[in-house]
DNA sequence: CTGATTCCTTTACCTATGTCATTTTTTTTT
DNA sequence: AAAAAAAAATGACATAGGTAAAGGAATCAG
């Protein structure tokens, strides 16, 4: 029996729709299975080596999706904001281990669901599973935008996107993050931002 | 009506297949929707800045796949190798202009199918619609492991993944276009292989 | 408020890889 | 087989960007 009506439920209601609507009928048993989490600044998400289970709509707050090879070195693959999905799709469509790490870099919220009993929604429920591709069909689309980012355009012309596409991140989480995001160190990120400011 | 039965569109079923079983009344749709074509050696499959409208199921030969970017620097983002599907797959999604190129380099065969008309069969072909769904999931999956490459291996480790993943390949196809795929130039590809050989 | 972290910038040096020009090798054509 | 064309290797040089270390600035905790 649930008493409030939570928020952030209808946020995540219409970030479907905007995939393809959903009947009513669906969407009542999609939302019992997703539950309000609070991720403190710092804490993962997801840790590389599991095998990921939870698919996660972040509603307030940023993450860091990264990964990090044997010397320890990290590299941040994307920044999750508020109204979007989280979580190591990857692991969840393969059942592998997943690959990458996911920690919160502000205090966050998101509405987390067990991801194999949302799939196990998709027999019965044909519109559920469309949201399903489109989704895919999304993230598909985002990677291979990101792609021809990283392949055919240089760290400034990369530092201009970003600022673009994350308007006001920059003030909000540490440079090294942002230079881990463009592929170069740190002291790199800082000779490109002296080069356009002496300008 | 039709006379011959061809043996490559067994292929295509038998790859579907290997998705989600499809129902015989649903293949029995899709398989009118497919005709065989030829594209010789150094022809266009998609060129860029059209909208893609077919999406083509590669049964022999190879194509490249690569971005050009204003002053003409070329580089291949993928290899297609009989068996997968070939096609402008985001601008397909998204009906936004093809931003990438698809050229033979050997002489190809395919079969290929207008995407509006196989996608209009989604509504009543769940199966269909989840072969799709899955599709679209292997296709991110695949972009995320190639980004993992890129981002994270040097160039050396990428040329030994590539000789992996493309068994046979390095001899089919000039080493430019190779260098080309691990995003470095025919003279550093040249510099590796001769490091390595001399071991 | 203040000491302690954390973060950012800068400098010096070094390496991987790019560019360009030339030569060698391989492939294709006649 | 010879000639032509294409591909690959090589050498000289330039440069973007990495590493490491150090100092300054900002932020946080007690």
């Amino acid at each position: 029996m649930r008493f409030r009506h939570c928020g952030f439920l209808e946020t995540l209601k219409a970030f479907l729709n905007t995939l393809t609507p959903l009947r009513p009928e669906t969407w009542q048993r999609v939302e019992p299975l997703f539950s309000e989490i609070r991720l403190p600044k710092g804490q993962f998400f997801l840790e590389e080596g599991r095998q990921a289970a939870q698919i996660g709509f972040l509603t307030e707050g940023i993450i860091r999706a990264f990964y990090r090879n044997q010397d320890g070195t990290e590299y941040n693959k994307h920044f999750f904001i508020p109204n979007s999905f989280a979580g190591g799709y990857a692991s969840l469509i393969t059942g592998k281990p997943n690959q990458i790490w996911q920690q919160a870099l502000t205090n966050c919220r998101l509405l987390v669901a067990d991801f194999a009993a949302l799939s196990a929604l998709y027999d019965s429920a044909p519109d559920l599973e469309r949201a399903a591709r489109m989704l895919a069909e999304r993230f598909f689309v985002q990677k291979e935008e990101r792609e021809i980012e990283l392949v055919l355009l240089d760290a400034q012309t990369r530092y201009a996107l970003f600022q673009q596409h994350y308007p006001g991140l920059e003030q909000r989480i540490p440079q090294y993050h942002i230079a881990s995001y463009l592929g170069v160190t740190p002291t790199q990120l800082s000779r490109i931002r002296r080069k356009i400011a002496q300008r």
